[in-house]
DNA sequence: TAGTTAATTACGGCTTTCCGTAAAACGAAA
DNA sequence: TTTCGTTTTACGGAAAGCCGTAATTAACTA
């Protein structure tokens, strides 16, 4: 089992439920920080010191406070982690459970398992670990969907940028406008109803009210 | 100080935080638990025997499970339960920083303090406690001003089914329809117009895409 | 009951969006 | 350069939505 754990939580009271998982486990060498910036350096002073961090549980969001943070998100933790420190393990625990989120952190960033807080979170974190220590990932039940090759949509920036100016309240014509101010191609009125029209039936909406509005409980805006 | 106090929140280990913090405030009689229903039948008990619960502790969300609960959510066991009983003081504790539903707790429901988790959520609750305790209402700093008049939005049952059907993807004409199957009057279609109208008007809204997003955000829907 | 007011419904002209087709522009490869 | 395929743009008819006006119905009051 893992030997040395860091857990990254701004809420203290959640941390010690993790920290009592853990403690079942028999994990005793379990470090805990409120802060990204902490996680990171921690991480980094750990490998430096060869006594690597082997597990990382983290939320994904952080209220902001007084401090000027780098890495302000859990994502963006994870995200440099694992880039920098591919063989460290990470475990996302978080209330949110929009499966975009979880599809990127998983596939993009390479998480090795993705866990919501909820009545049987503790549980299912407990398994998570277990799970990661044997080198396969998991997903709480309710956002095992989330790498099913179906929700495999691709959708580039340039299309969040029209469901955001289109969620913002621009008419299509306005947001041509807004494109071509901003030298952003293409910008015709034609391209623009197109590039509407195939995100319609990605995502089996009837119209552009229903676009957005599953963009937005998506996350993707 | 209050003397008997019930702490309702689904993650166990949140309760814990607070529980500390009444502990803190030497409140001894504390107890605890993970559903609404459960909360709502330990308030009448109290009440039954004439050693009624002074103060109820909830949060807002409740993942549901296999249990099939009259109440599932905390703004449903606030509001029953500030009905049937007036004297009972009510913290919500919770995640949810979006204004209109700290607006709809406070003003609609009379709830006497909204506390946000997050970093500093453990202390705001222990002035939210004393504060209470004084006869005064309390709100985390981020949703002070949930309550200022320019906030103040009327927004009834009927414009939040609108709003819903129209985030469903439902044509004008389709939710004229939805309205008449469900013999929900007025249902016609230049009725329907005329109250998104009236909502894009209060809401500031460009078009209805922009209306529904607004919403969405607002947390009405 | 009649009169007044508000809510609901109906309608028509206008704008925006929708959707299919097709032309023009662009980029890569032969 | 020519060719082929893709992307971008243009256009036009149909549908949906927008908006002002007006008729009808409901609700309330004297």
């Amino acid at each position: 089992m893992f030997k040395k754990v860091l857990v990254a939580d701004d809420l203290l009271s959640i941390n010690q439920g993790v920290v009592s998982v853990l403690d079942t486990l028999k994990i005793t060498d379990v470090q805990e920080v409120q802060y990204c910036d902490d996680a990171y350096l921690k991480v980094k002073k750990a490998a430096q010191d060869n006594e690597p961090i082997e597990l990382l549980i983290t939320d994904l969001s952080y209220k902001k406070d007084h401090r000027n943070e780098t890495y302000t998100s859990g994502e963006e933790l994870v995200k440099v982690l694992k880039k920098e420190h591919p063989e460290l393990k990470v475990i996302v625990y978080s209330v949110e459970d929009r499966l975009q989120r979880v599809r990127t952190l998983m596939n993009k960033h390479n998480c090795n398992a993705y866990v919501c807080k909820g009545r049987r979170g503790l549980i299912e974190l407990n398994t998570a670990i277990n799970t990661v220590y044997n080198n396969d990932t998991y997903l709480s039940p309710q956002v095992a969907a989330a790498t099913s090759p179906k929700t495999n949509i691709e959708i580039d920036d340039f299309d969040i940028i029209l469901l955001k100016q289109l969620s913002l309240g621009l008419s299509q014509e306005g947001i041509s406008q807004h494109l071509q101010k901003k030298n952003l191609s293409p910008y015709s009125l034609s391209s623009i109803e197109k590039k509407i029209n195939k995100l319609k039936t990605q995502f089996g909406a009837n119209n552009t009210i229903h676009l957005v509005s599953i963009a937005k409980d998506l996350g993707l805006i």
